[in-house]
DNA sequence: CCACAAGTCAAACGAGCATTTGAAATCATT
DNA sequence: AATGATTTCAAATGCTCGTTTGACTTGTGG
């Protein structure tokens, strides 16, 4: 009696993710997958072709969970002003950081760690725009014209602390620690780091009008990578 | 003519940095190392036992030469002001992240991402105490006594824009760009992110001082683990 | 010159893993 | 019920990699 024909594809995705999430590509085997899954050993190898492409596959999945759960913009209007626009892309950025099933970040996490290469198509049709979407922000609230290298300071000042929970959430996970997605708690964190990031431009944005910027616009920080 | 004796551990263990750092410790491949350090494939079982203990010293010389190199207080006296200090830690962590032959927080980073356990005893006597003197310090800049989980929160938000450069810096390594240490340049990041930092501190502690926090000590954010 | 330890070397062993194979089971259509 | 397509299954294949083995080389002390 296997258990709904097609439904096989579906348990191996699911549990590709979390696996993939947890210990990476190579970490993750085909085996362990299957056998979580309830499946054959070569089931995978016949609903996807090989490894490679359940890692692409498991990827999209989880993203496209994440979008749909969490949309960028933390659901504040584009025509609000700046900084609820800044508060409402740090809540999407906690939210799936901290969400249980957040599976997306941690497996750009390894990602990045250590990269198989296989996820940069699918990287710079997601998480390129979503840098891009923050500098736009950044520029904003700093007001006049500033180089790009000012701006991407900034942005990694509010990137860092969010990704920052996201790996403290993955040492956490395989401890005795659970209840994680407190919303009490994820309010607080959303406050502090707003608070924090805006008292934070608000600083370099008076700096830059005292003595305006000896940064040149450096190709390092500011070139056209992910993340 | 076998180069020097005893000479081909010293190049073992400083081959397996850079390997270790480059790919983390799943995917090095001993033949790897043993071939780029120019040794034989037995030799790493030779002059250390295994890969395991292999990685370790590899981490504990990364280490070692990071802490005399960049000492975490970064120059700065004990008695000097928090502010001063506290830029001095964060050109530590910065000088460290970005230092050409900065493998420590490479390894590190895998080591996060997918812990192999390894590395616990040693990440207890290293990163902790530099946790613990971040916390001191931000309670400091903060003035009165604030409860942990803010403590934690402002930590995270200084430290957490460091080691997103360091991610940035991993992701350049393998492209065209090259000259990561230039001191301008760090000077320049140091100057934004402890202008930020102090920013947000003095933020988060008027608020503190207008509204006594309503957060509770939260045993998540604040329990005793590494980083 | 000899004996002994330290170090190096090529080859082989054995485990783990992705992938393949070919048969069996199940489903859909007529 | 029969046929063909789809899906599942256990076993096998072939490769990578950590580790071991035993011989060979080099240096040292008597």
């Amino acid at each position: 009696m296997p258990p709904e024909p097609a439904e096989t594809r579906a348990r191996l995705l699911h549990v590709a993710c979390k696996t993939f999430a947890e210990k990476g590509f190579r970490d993750s085997t085909i085996a362990d997958i299957s056998r979580k899954a309830k499946a054959n050993i070569a089931a995978v190898n016949y609903h996807f072709g090989d490894k490679e492409t359940l890692y692409k596959e498991a990827w999209r999945h989880a993203h496209q969970k994440m979008v749909e759960a969490f949309p960028p913009h933390g659901g504040v209007p584009e025509d609000a002003p700046p900084e609820q626009r800044l508060r409402g892309r740090i809540r999407s950025l906690l939210q799936r950081a901290m969400c249980e099933d957040g599976l997306e970040f941690q497996i750009m996490s390894h990602e990045l760690a250590s990269p198989t290469g296989l996820l940069n198509e699918v990287f710079r049709d997601t998480v390129r725009p979503m840098r891009q979407a923050m500098d736009q922000l950044v520029r904003q609230l700093l007001g006049e014209p500033c180089d790009n290298l000012t701006v991407r300071l900034c942005a990694i000042s509010i990137i860092g602390p969010c990704l920052q929970i996201l790996r403290k959430r993955h040492l956490h996970a395989r401890s005795e620690f659970h209840p994680w997605l407190n919303e009490n708690q994820l309010e607080t964190m959303v406050e502090h780091f707003t608070l924090f990031a805006l008292a934070g431009i608000h600083a370099i944005r008076t700096r830059h009008h005292d003595s305006p910027s000896s940064a040149s616009t450096d190709k390092a920080l500011v070139s056209e990578s992910t993340s």
